[in-house]
DNA sequence: CGGTATATTGAAGTCGGTCAAACCCGGTGG
DNA sequence: CCACCGGGTTTGACCGACTTCAATATACCG
């Protein structure tokens, strides 16, 4: 169930930032454009780079965008009355934020920059008119869907710790390594342990001591900001249950 | 974001069983149907009724279909090396089964039902020509992948089994209320104590004891197989960091 | 009816949470 | 250059919600 590449070599539309733009070739924004060549220029999606702690929209607003990430990571989270905070997604680039909104009217969470991030706006209306015209996007946007879907039923199970920390921390090595970004196992953790320890139900005190037991286990090498994985199979084998790196699901950047 | 109805008053293929159907207005097979009523009759999706305990695929089988539920209720669940069963959803009916393969080739779980149900199944292919063909039916797609999503997303938050299995009845009275099947916030447990602690990831005895705890209070009437409101507000309260009962949102039938 | 699966109830155990203190590291300013 | 500060992180001790294990009760179905 692979998926073609929504642009074409002579496209009018690389003449825009689009183009040059590292995940472009997986863009929905990209190929929004390809289907109206004639509102170029093509970056009229693009915003300035949203700065970490930066808000993208708060819960409760009215919704109209589809957001897509080019560059950076942002995370979607809940505040209750209590004022606890809870990380419902993250979203690294090729990724579309607000898709839990479309069956509303509003945003059900803020998104907020965890990392510089590059986005894009999609006005909602122009997307699903250009879904119509492009039967590969249709696709694509299913596919991104679906992927959402399948990972938040994945993690919403009912694992360990070290089952949800492992599946997590292997999730995001895939996705750096499908955007190149990854040398030698490296991992760039671009959210707090804060974030990570609330995305999973955990405290963050906890992931501490995973992480520390990973480290111990020779699984890991942990630093604040980075991690390098050193023994894949094992780390692998606890996120099993978790079920979100079967293989034949491309849940990466082109999925 | 109110959808209309798919059907016209003299559509052709209401002389199929479809147009009988007690769902069809809301139906994306009935949809796919009016979209090709050349392939009359349009109960060609129709399956015989599919007894408790059948199964309507299995995990690791070639994704072709997306079913959709007529009547009844199935679940859909994954086995890990130990065995051990995890409900990862309910399908009632106006419900699809089957959204998250569409990122992958074959299906994450197997699809089984907890009651005598009417399922019809659409060959993914023929849907997604479908929908570039209707714009109403890619709208509704589109909000039921988006609603799954937020109910995944909103279920797999930290909250206590309390809160937890508030929403999910709640959620239950609503969709049945939805289907003009409720009498006296009378609930029909479809689905298994076990079935219903798996899937909100707690033990079973987790379930019997809070519903005991909510009978005391005089918050519910508990019985084996059905169930009876008598608080609401209470419940309501006690859900609402869930999140799912957002009235804004519509997650039923007609999401 | 009896037999089996499901549901309830009780007692003991465990994993992760909470609370508190120590640590680390980058940034600031003297 | 170094002392100080403040957030995030780490570590330890205790606690609580839910689980597990076991026994009983109830419902379902031949």
């Amino acid at each position: 169930m692979t998926i073609e590449p929504l642009h074409s070599a002579n496209n009018p539309c690389d003449a825009g930032r689009c183009g040059q733009c590292a995940i472009h070739e997986v863009c929905v924004a990209y190929a929004v454009d390809t289907a109206h060549p004639a509102q170029r220029p093509s970056n009229r999606y693009y915003r300035p780079e949203t700065a970490t702690g930066s808000h993208i929209f708060w819960s409760g607003d009215d919704f109209r965008h589809i957001y897509a990430v080019k560059s950076g990571c942002v995370k979607t989270y809940t505040v209750d009355e209590d004022g606890n905070e809870r990380v419902r997604g993250f979203y690294l680039p090729g990724d579309l934020i607000g898709l839990d909104a479309i069956c509303a009217s509003s945003y059900p969470s803020n998104a907020c920059a965890v990392a510089p991030s590059q986005i894009c706006a999609l006005p909602y209306t122009q997307l699903t008119a250009s879904l119509a015209d492009l039967p590969n996007m249709q696709t694509r946007m299913l596919h991104l869907m679906s992927k959402d879907l399948f990972i938040a039923l994945s993690l919403s199970g009912d694992f360990t710790a070290e089952q949800r920390l492992a599946a997590f921390l292997l999730h995001l090595l895939d996705r750096e390594r499908r955007q190149g970004l990854v040398k030698d196992n490296h991992i760039e953790l671009l959210m707090s342990r804060r974030d990570i320890a609330s995305y999973l139900r955990l405290a963050p005190e906890t992931i501490s001591r995973v992480l520390g037991r990973f480290q111990k286990s020779g699984w890991i090498q942990s630093q604040p900001k980075t991690l390098k994985v050193l023994n894949l199979a094992a780390l692998s084998t606890l996120a099993e249950p978790v079920g979100i790196l079967d293989d034949s699901r491309d849940l990466s950047l082109a999925a």
